[in-house]
DNA sequence: CAGCATCCTGAAAGATACTG
DNA sequence: CAGTATCTTTCAGGATGCTG
């Protein structure tokens, strides 16, 4: 997708609408589950056994740990090592694909950092306008 | 958060896991809805009347519309101007915190068109390698 | 034109219990 | 240890019709 102009101010927004939508909605329906972006920050630190995991991701259920292990390991961001022991051991790591989602989650994190506050405040200033109590909307 | 030690190639990777992922769900949470995105890329080449953005993006109905818009004003990430005019007139624009958001989102989308390819290849790798038909797990 | 009010459905995810 | 198997709740989001 480079059918942008060089030069235009919106060159690179057209790769978020781009297909009406569809790459970037590829990309978050992908990572915007509740649990895939915290496995995938917590592998980048280690591999890691799947009870280790469990430890390390506070409040995931074993049943949600395996369903997104599992969505990972099919779309190739993790891979997924069964030792033939027993008792059985399995160790999951990223991989280059997987390492390489790091860097703009990443960006992302940090834009939540540092305004999240702005946010929040905003969000507050909005309710408490006089007027209703207007929670999110739906 | 500034507790990552320089030089520690996981200074960043914390801003991720930090808080037990609350931050970066925030974040998650905002913008992972099927519509905030295309809306504030679309908003970030022009400002808008609603029935513009309804035309600009293609298949969101009137009411998710409205309600993500309503959402994005609250936070602070869109402004609405409403003219006092018969018929009414509405027009909705990025506010420097909403055209922040772009980078990062970009940083994602870039991701994304790079690594599609890729992913779904593996993921068809997974599923035809003999035995069942995978699906989605979940 | 720019919405709001309702009804309805599927898919995500939590809780709980069981197994190779 | 590393998962499966069910059951249940929640709720985002679609469809449709009405209004200031």
């Amino acid at each position: 997708m480079s059918q942008a102009q060089p030069g235009t101010p919106y060159e690179h927004t057209c790769m978020i609408r781009g297909d009406g939508g569809r790459t970037i909605r590829a990309v978050l329906d992908r990572i915007c589950d509740k649990w895939t972006l915290l496995i995938v920050a917590t592998l980048d630190e280690q591999r890691m056994r799947f009870g280790e995991l469990h430890q390390h991701i506070p409040g995931i259920s074993q049943r949600m740990l395996t369903l997104t292990l599992r969505n990972l390991t099919r779309d190739g961001l993790v891979s997924r090592t069964a030792f033939a022991e027993v008792p059985p051991r399995v160790e999951y790591a990223l991989t280059p694909l997987g390492k390489s989602l790091i860097p703009p989650a990443l960006a992302l994190a940090g834009w939540a950092m540092e305004n999240n506050a702005r946010i929040m405040e905003s969000r507050a200033a909005h309710d408490t306008a006089d007027g209703r109590p207007s929670p999110p909307a739906e």
